[in-house]
DNA sequence: TCTGGGGTCCTAGGACCC
DNA sequence: TCTGGGGTCCTAGGACCC
C-alpha cells in the first residue's frame, strides 16, 4: 500500500511539442502556436519561454519579446489524436484515469494491478512510453492528493518527476505563493496579498472565518484545506473531459463564440455570425444527443466590457431555428444603436439527454419540420463536409 | 491593430412556494 | 398581526481553468 497513489501527468508545452515533433529544425529555436490576428499564444516551446513568451499572452506582445519567434497555426485534429493515444498509455497503468484537458490527467495507481511497480516506477514507465510512442515529453507529480500532485508536476517541468511524500507536504506547500493554489487567479491572489497573505503557509495559518469573509464562503474553506494539502477529492475516471459525453458525466452547456476580424456595429453582421455559431452549437448538441432549455448570448464591446443575457425556454431544444430565434430576441432586447461589438457568442445551458425531452403535441408541425431539416443538414454535412451545407443566409453573396 | 475559445462553478438578488 | 425561515428557479456577473 503506497502513501502517494496519485499521479498528475502534464505534457510539456503540449501544442508546441506536437507541432514540432517532426521538425528537427525547430527543436532549438523559439516556437509558439497561435497568436495571430487578435489572438493569444496557445503554447510556447522552451526556447521561446526563455524570451518571456508565455501561453495566453497576446501574439503582439510575444513578437515584441521575441521578434524571430516561429509562429505555427494549431492543428486541433492532431492534438486530439495525440491526446487520445497518450491517455491510452495511461490506461495501461490503471483504469482510474481522469483526463482534465487534452494534455493533463490524474492517475490513481492505488488499484493499478495492471502493471507492477511503485508510483515512481509507474511514473517513469509512463514518461518513457509516451516519449517512445509519441516523441513528446511529459512531467509527473506524485503525491497523496490530486492538488499536491498537480503542484508537484509543475515543479517537475520540463521532463521530470517529483514525489512529495505526506511528511513533506507542508514543507513543499507552505513556501509557495498563494497564486499557485488551484482556484486562486489574479484577482484572488491580489486580494489575499492585500491582506498580507502571500504564501500558502500564510493562508494555512489564517482562521477559516477570516478567509471566508475575504474570498467567499466556499473558496475560503477550500483554500484552507488546499493550504494543508488535505483535499480529499478522488480521481474520477467518469469525467468525460474533452472527449465528449459518452460514459462520462454529461456536459452542462455547449457554446461557441467568435471575435470579429474588426469591430462592427452592423446588426446584420452580428446576426449572421450568431446564426453560424448557433448552427455549430446545435449540431454538437444533436451529435451528443442532448438538448438544452436555456439560451444565452454573450456580447463583448470594443472596450472589452462583456455582458451576457439568457432566457429559459419552456422546453429543451436542439433545433437551430429555435435557439437562433431566442438569441435574436436577446440581442434585440439590448437595444444597441451604434455600439462597436468585438465578439458575440451563443451558448445552450441546462442540457439533458434528448430522450428526456417531452415534445408537446401542441408545438406541432413547424418545430418538427425544423428538427427534420436540421437532421437532413447533419446527414449531408457528414457526407459532404460541413462547408457544403449551411443556412441560406450564410451563403456568400 | 493589446487582451481566443471552450468550459465550470460561485455569488447574489428577486420571485415564488411552503 | 408580525415576523421568519428554507428551498428552488431564474438571471447577471465574475473568477477561474486549460
Amino acid at each position: 500500500m503506497t502513501s502517494t497513489p496519485i499521479l498528475h501527468v502534464d505534457m510539456d508545452a503540449f501544442y508546441a511539442s506536437v507541432m514540432t515533433r517532426d521538425r528537427p529544425d525547430l527543436q532549438e529555436v523559439p516556437v509558439m502556436v497561435g497568436g495571430g490576428h487578435r489572438g493569444v499564444v496557445l503554447a510556447a516551446n522552451y526556447p521561446a519561454r526563455e524570451y518571456g513568451v508565455r501561453s495566453a499572452m497576446t501574439g503582439t506582445r510575444a513578437r515584441r519579446l521575441c521578434p524571430h519567434v516561429v509562429v505555427l497555426q494549431p492543428d486541433y485534429d492532431l492534438f486530439t489524436t495525440v491526446s487520445r493515444s497518450v491517455m491510452e498509455v495511461f490506461r495501461r497503468v490503471t483504469p482510474l484515469v481522469e483526463a482534465i484537458s487534452l494534455d493533463e490527467a490524474f492517475l490513481d495507481v492505488r488499484a493499478a494491478g495492471r502493471r507492477a511497480g511503485s508510483p515512481v516506477e509507474l511514473a517513469e514507465w509512463v514518461r518513457s512510453t509516451v516519449h517512445d510512442e509519441q516523441r513528446i515529453t511529459c512531467s509527473v507529480g506524485v503525491a497523496a492528493s490530486i492538488s499536491v500532485a498537480k503542484l508537484a508536476s509543475k515543479r517537475a517541468k520540463p521532463d521530470g518527476v517529483i514525489v512529495v511524500p505526506p511528511e513533506e507536504v507542508t514543507r513543499f506547500l507552505h513556501p509557495l505563493d498563494v497564486g499557485e493554489l488551484y482556484g486562486v487567479g489574479e484577482k484572488t491572489r491580489a486580494m489575499l496579498h492585500r491582506l498580507g497573505l502571500v504564501t500558502v503557509g500564510d493562508v494555512a495559518h489564517t482562521p477559516v472565518a477570516t478567509l471566508r469573509r475575504a474570498v467567499g464562503d466556499h473558496l475560503g474553506a477550500h483554500l484552507h484545506e488546499l493550504a494543508w494539502g488535505s483535499d480529499v477529492r478522488a480521481v474520477s475516471p467518469g469525467r468525460a473531459g474533452v472527449f465528449g459525453s459518452g460514459d462520462g458525466t454529461p456536459d452542462r452547456s455547449m457554446g461557441a463564440q467568435e471575435t470579429f476580424g474588426r469591430d462592427t456595429d452592423d446588426r446584420e453582421v452580428v446576426l449572421r455570425e450568431m446564426l453560424k455559431l448557433t448552427a455549430k452549437v446545435t449540431r454538437r448538441l444533436r451529435t451528443a444527443g442532448v438538448a438544452g432549455r436555456t439560451v444565452a448570448i454573450t456580447v463583448r464591446f470594443a472596450d472589452f466590457t462583456t455582458i451576457t443575457r439568457s432566457r429559459t425556454l419552456a422546453e429543451a431544444t436542439d433545433v437551430t431555428q429555435e435557439v437562433y430565434a431566442a438569441a435574436v430576441r436577446l440581442y434585440d432586447a439590448l437595444g444597441l444603436q451604434r455600439a462597436r461589438i468585438r465578439l458575440v457568442g451563443v451558448r445552450v445551458e441546462g442540457l439533458v439527454p434528448r430522450e428526456e425531452v417531452q415534445r408537446q403535441g401542441v408545438l406541432g408541425e413547424r418545430e418538427h419540420g425544423w428538427s427534420d431539416a436540421d437532421r437532413a443538414v447533419d446527414r449531408a454535412a457528414r457526407r459532404f463536409g460541413s462547408a457544403a451545407v449551411r443556412p441560406a443566409s450564410l451563403l456568400d453573396r
